[in-house]
RNA sequence: GCCGGGGUGGCGAAAUUGGUAGACGCACAGGACUUAAAAUCCUGGGUUCCGAAAGGGACGUACCGGUUCGAUUCCGGUCCUCGGCACCA
């Protein structure tokens, strides 16, 4: 056996305890690459003569590497300290607001608040470069289910679960190295946040914007409670798996429809925002333009309907309501029918929306044993119940036309109704006949009286005049959009203030009663509806109208939408006791010039967030000296990052798939952490988590840290060349310097044409590949300021995404200057231009050979030396140059024969 | 189902308006350094066929088809996948 040696180990990553004792020349025991020997663990080894086991054994950091903590912490203080993040307001600077969607204080971050509010910091660290004052905060969203989901499974009371998960967060945030102005930080479950909202739920009141109406919730008759969608799991109770069922609640909503044209045509002014979002507005809000018309029931009384297609009227052969439409009981009263389609309404209020109107979902409906009247022709029409008709779309009844829509042919055919055919489809065109499938399309008229051979466009508003003349119908707009419902019987929420009065009414709490707090002292067990039910001391108050002593509060707590629609405009001035913002740090700040987040909330958060700001606007918050495009629109630039996900889903806490990144951090620092979110895929795309790159990102710092450290004598003292870059003498001083100054270039670009930030760190990575092999010339001066200039673009170009090793370095290399605090580099022209050109030669569209010309050479020129290049003239041998097809700058191309 | 995205090597990705497909990084392989291992530095890799080799041919951006001298990029269709669908936020 041979001799034992006591081995010294480094690591940066386990701190190790005891002594690893080795064997033999090759192996020796490692307890670091055991743990971890599938990836490389950043550890070596130096021989010891065995006698100093005791002085050796204990671990130091490898010197190796350098100290992210340290280095890390060191920085965040600093500019804590300098307050380096306060935004004021400051008129002889361009302003810059640039805004995070807030997180829900879920307990920990995850890897997809980590990409969020980095590309943050990243934009905001760029724009301030940029000689912007750039006003960047945050805060908490933190009222929401999951709190409450939490007090009845830990008894934990949802503040003091949400306070520390905050908490926790913060410092999170906070070891990233994120550069938020805290002075601003809002959290919106405190009352001095919830207070403005009530107020402004009154005014919204007074406007008439808010009202209350029968709405259907989730409803778990085990628990007495009503149900989130997402506590109804396959249409069971979360909590106890009893059959869930629904129930209609006296609810409030806003009047989001009375913004509707507004909210559409805005979207044409967005110019910042994706097309993708806009999009989905648009069909969200989904407008259609049609008629509607009113048929009047064989028994009296009438049903309205609305119509895209009111050129298909006379194929009208039955009628259908949906289950929650209040004909579908009453028509049905007194009739053999009754009993059937009381059965069908309640097998309906079990089934999921969803998966109800799905177009592959078998149509079904009973008849009602009703008749409507044709209003052109008076024919009797059937009525049906049908679970396909949504009571939220249109006016929950719709006038079926079998022969050409193809729900209402499944469901004709199912029920052996008639299908008469009334559209034929134009010259040339042909389709199946209607008996086997319907014919959506537009086309001509037959089997509809005078309107016969009219072309379907102008069938429609023909036929809307004719009903218009007779009473019957007019022109309609139909909306997808509903009115916002916002009540929650729920507890962790903003309290509705509304006090109901046994002789006044449902009468608003006045601004000096507010806020209306939430009270502590209650109880969770998730059974039996809210716990603010229950509280008599809540509910039982006196009417501020007219001072009746048994008026009792609105239990009901807002939807958290609500807090996340104008937490924007909290920040401006969240010190404010007085109002919910100053007018004047709105006339400074607003609009949010860039907003970043999840496309996940492209429709329902952003646009809230849009009806909210109209609404404020017209209750008088904005002063006049707002642009108008502000007034009307609270965001200029928007960016949706990609989701991250993990194992094939959204990384959240209710799917157990969340990576965190304290793991990483600890192991690498922020900085890794930071240039890897950043680097792994470009923002706006959806991000698979995996690990495996972060190593790389972690390589890479070093690799910078060790390239300052070993010029570190030779550039001392120099200046970064500032001279012309013709007066380089070295072919190697000019290549080098040509690719720093590229490289700023293209950073330059890749922030500014999208925040391609992916590319500008491959960019700044190519470059400090190029620093590594580059043969400095002790004896040149002109080498060692090249060098300096290379070494000093690197550190400015990589600050925003890893600014502690950035500032460390840069201080290490004698600048008294920190780099947030320096405006970005620029690129020397003169360094760009390119001597020779390379250019792509094909034949045939197939690539032949490439040939480097002078940048000069003419087209002509090029041509000829392309014909003569040794791997292309094979193959124009023997043949015809047909064509040839010159790309300036680019590629020749012979198209021979 | 409806609405909006996405699909490129073993993996994350790149390719500014149609013009060298695969930059940069991960993983892997080889070399240098080391008694050794790790770290570090350098080099190589789309697939396939011919060649001992320098080199050369064919194919290749989910699939099928179209436009074009030329298509990852534009057009039509299909498949798969992700996000949203109004009480998760």
């Amino acid at each position: 056996m041979a001799n034992p040696w006591t081995c010294h180990i480094s690591c940066r990553r386990w701190p190790l305890e005891g002594l690893i004792v080795g064997f033999g020349s090759v192996r020796f025991r490692c307890k670091a690459i055991e743990t971890l020997a599938s990836s490389a663990v950043l550890c070596y080894a130096l021989r010891m003569p065995s006698e100093h086991q005791e002085t050796t054994a204990q671990s130091r950091q490898s010197d190796r590497h350098y100290d992210h903590a340290g280095i890390e912490s060191k920085w965040q203080k600093r500019w804590t300290d300098h307050k380096t993040w306060e935004a004021k307001i400051d008129a002889t600077r361009p302003k810059y607001y640039l805004l995070d969607m807030f997180p829900y204080p879920s307990g920990r971050l995850h890897m997809g608040h980590v990409r969020n509010y980095t590309l943050g910091d990243v934009i905001a660290r760029w724009r301030r470069s940029e000689g912007r004052n750039v006003m960047h905060p945050m805060g908490w969203d933190a009222f929401g289910l999951p709190a409450e989901n939490a007090a009845i499974k830990n008894k934990l009371h949802p503040e003091k679960w949400t306070l520390e998960n905050i908490q926790n967060m913060k410092k999170q945030l906070e070891r990233l190295g994120l550069g938020y102005d805290w002075s601003r930080e809002v959290t919106t479950c405190l009352p001095d946040y919830y207070k403005w909202e009530q107020l402004i739920f009154t005014q919204m009141f007074e406007r008439g914007l808010a009202y209350k109406k029968a709405s259907t919730v989730n409803w778990c008759p085990s628990c007495a409670t009503v149900l989130a969608n997402e506590q109804v799991q396959d249409g069971k109770c979360w909590r106890c798996e009893s059959v869930t069922t629904t129930r209609e609640l006296e609810q409030w909503f806003l009047k989001t429809t009375q913004y509707v044209e507004e909210l559409l045509q805005g979207l044409d002014t967005l110019e910042g925002w994706p097309e993708r979002v806009k999009s989905m507005q648009r069909h969200w809000i989904g407008k259609s333009e049609g008629a509607e018309i009113e048929f009047s029931l064989e028994r009296g009384g009438s049903v309205r309907i609305f119509t895209t297609r009111p050129d298909t009227l006379f194929g009208v052969t039955y009628m259908a309501v949906a289950p929650e439409h209040p004909l579908a009981v009453t028509l049905s009263r007194e009739k053999p029918q009754q009993a059937e389609v009381d059965a069908f309404i309640e097998k309906c209020r079990k089934q999921d929306k969803i998966a109800r109107t799905a177009e592959d979902a078998p149509k079904e409906g009973v008849f009602t044993g009703a008749f409507a009247i044709h209003p052109l022709t008076e024919a009797k029409v059937p009525v049906y119940v049908a679970n396909f008709v949504l009571m939220e779309y249109g006016t929950g009844a719709l006038m079926a036309v079998p022969a050409h829509d193809q729900r209402d042919h499944s469901f004709a055919r199912k029920y052996g109704v008639e299908i008469r055919e009334v559209i034929t489809p134009n010259e040339g065109n042909s389709a199946p006949p209607v008996t086997e499938a319907a014919f959506v399309d537009a086309g001509v008229l037959i089997h509809s009286g005078r309107f016969d051979g009219m072309d379907s466009e102008k069938a429609k508003s023909a036929i809307t005049s004719e009903l218009e003349k007779q009473g019957k119908g007019r022109k309609g707009v139909n909306y997808k959009l509903r009115d916002w419902g916002l009540s929650r019987q729920r507890y962790w929420g903003a309290p509705i203030p509304i006090i109901y009065c046994g002789s006044c009414g449902a009468v608003p709490v006045p601004a000096q009663q507010l806020p209306v707090v939430l009270p502590k002292d209650v109880s969770f067990s998730g059974e039996g509806g809210s716990p603010l039910a229950k509280h008599p001391d809540f509910t039982q108050t006196a009417c501020p109208k007219c001072g009746a002593k048994d008026a009792r509060r609105e239990t009901d707590t807002m939807d958290t939408f609500m807090e996340s629609s104008w937490y924007y405009l909290r920040y401006l001035s969240a010190q404010e006791s007085s109002r919910p913002f100053n007018p004047e740090d709105a006339a400074y700040w607003l609009g949010v010039d860039q907003y970043i987040g999840g496309i996940e909330h492209a429709t329902m958060h952003l646009l809230y967030f849009r009806f909210y700001h109209k609404v404020l606007r017209d209750l008088g918050y904005f002063p006049a000296s707002i642009a108008e495009q502000d007034r009307n629109e609270p965001v200029r630039n928007l960016m949706n990052q990609g989701i991250v996900y993990k194992d094939g889903a959204k990384m959240s806490k209710s799917k157990g798939n969340v990576v965190e990144p304290d793991g990483i951090i600890a192991q690498y620092g922020a900085d890794t952490a930071r240039l890897f979110s950043m680097f792994a895929a470009p923002p706006e795309k959806v991000l698979e988590w995996a690990e495996q790159g972060v190593e790389g990102s972690s390589r890479f710092l070093n690799r910078v840290w060790r390239l300052v450290e070993n010029h570190e004598a030779v550039i001392k003292g120099i200046k970064p060349f500032a001279g012309k870059h013709s007066d380089l003498v070295l072919e190697s001083s000019k290549k080098l310097r040509s690719k720093t100054h590229q490289t700023i270039a293209k950073v330059i670009q890749d922030f500014t044409h999208g925040y391609r930030f992916n590319t500008a760190i491959a960019a700044i990575m190519e470059l400090v590949n190029e620093i590594y092999v580059f043969p400095l010339d002790l004896g040149l001066p002109e080498s060692r300021a090249v060098l300096r200039e290379a070494i000093e673009s690197v550190l400015r170009l990589m600050n925003p995404f890893a600014p502690h090793v950035a500032e460390e370095l840069w201080e290490r290399m004698g600048q008294p200057d920190w780099l947030v605090n320096l405006p970005h580099l620029k690129a020397d022209e003169e360094a760009l231009i390119k001597e020779t050109i390379t250019y792509v030669v094909q034949v045939n569209g197939k690539l032949r050979g490439n040939i480097q010309v002078p940048a000069a050479e003419t087209q002509e020129g090029v041509v000829e030396l392309a014909k003569d290049d040794h791997k292309v003239a094979p193959h124009l041998e023997g043949k015809t140059v047909a064509r040839t097809i010159f790309v300036q700058g680019k590629l020749v191309n012979f198209v021979v024969k």
